[in-house]
DNA sequence: CTATACTCTACTATTATACTAGACTTTTAA
DNA sequence: TTAAAAGTCTAGTATAATAGTAGAGTATAG
């Protein structure tokens, strides 16, 4: 039940790129710096934002990446779906909720794999990119009073 | 984000145990039979189970299992806690919520998987083997009305 | 035209998964 | 008392996924 890397350093560079949606393009090698990831392992994490059009890219010199939608637009559901492949907890349950088991009509387990597929999904759906950016935020403002 | 095929098969052998609980013990052979899983398999998904008294083992000629806990005091949050080690979607939060990351300070998608992990925990630990036996009865019945 | 940055494909080491194999121990019934 | 049935324990292994690295190629601002 783990989340893969690939899937977390996703979410913090469009974390990164959130927080910095208002100074144009952002190169990948200033976000792999600051969040402390290799840049080549983000240059084949970007593809799927880009092609999904959650990223918006500019090549060549002073390019880089920037977002496309709004923080607020943007889940965190979406994020794992798109790096992930799906947010079920079995290959048997897919994103479309279809069965694909022989057994699954006899399958007694099944139903409490989709449930835990639900609850996953409506939390990760309920979470946003400026959610997390405002709870940093919130974060660093209890630490300043404590 | 997948479930184990270790951690399935152990709910379902377990499933098995709850609705044969008046059976006396039951051999292995025969869960591997009515579950189409590889007898070899289970014998080493068993023994954190007996480690852990949730079984009770007979040796010998006529042996098996059986469980040693009432099916709606096991919950599947602690069969999937035994076989995988723990609910946590990333090593960084382990089963007692302490961290172990450097980066966790300034990690603002930590509280993330903080929360993934409440719902993935607080779900599975609501579901019972007798809410799975349950649960398929009515979806018997159901399937007669029909 | 050159430095910078994205793009694309291929390769690789490590680990986890999902098993299989076989020797050994225990129990019971004939 | 012994053979068959069952659990126990350790080791091995094939496959796939993970988490990267490497390098050649393309686009663009200045």
């Amino acid at each position: 039940m783990r989340i893969s890397t690939k899937g977390r350093y996703a979410l913090r560079m469009l974390v990164d790129l959130a927080e910095h949606k208002n100074d144009g393009f952002i190169a990948l090698k200033d976000i792999a710096k600051r969040q402390n990831i290799s840049k080549k392992y983000l240059e084949q994490i970007v593809p799927v934002f880009n092609k999904s059009h959650i990223l918006q890219t500019n090549r060549g010199f002073q390019g880089g990446y920037r977002l496309a939608v709004e923080p607020n637009k943007c889940t965190v559901g979406e994020v794992i779906r798109l790096t992930e492949g799906s947010l079920s907890p079995l290959a048997c349950i897919d994103d479309e909720n279809e069965v694909h088991c022989d057994r699954s009509a006899d399958c007694a387990t099944l139903y409490v794999w989709q449930g835990l597929k639900k609850v996953v999904t409506d939390y990760l759906d309920s979470v946003t990119l400026q959610d997390i950016i405002d709870k940093k935020h919130e974060s660093y403002a209890n630490d300043y009073v404590i």
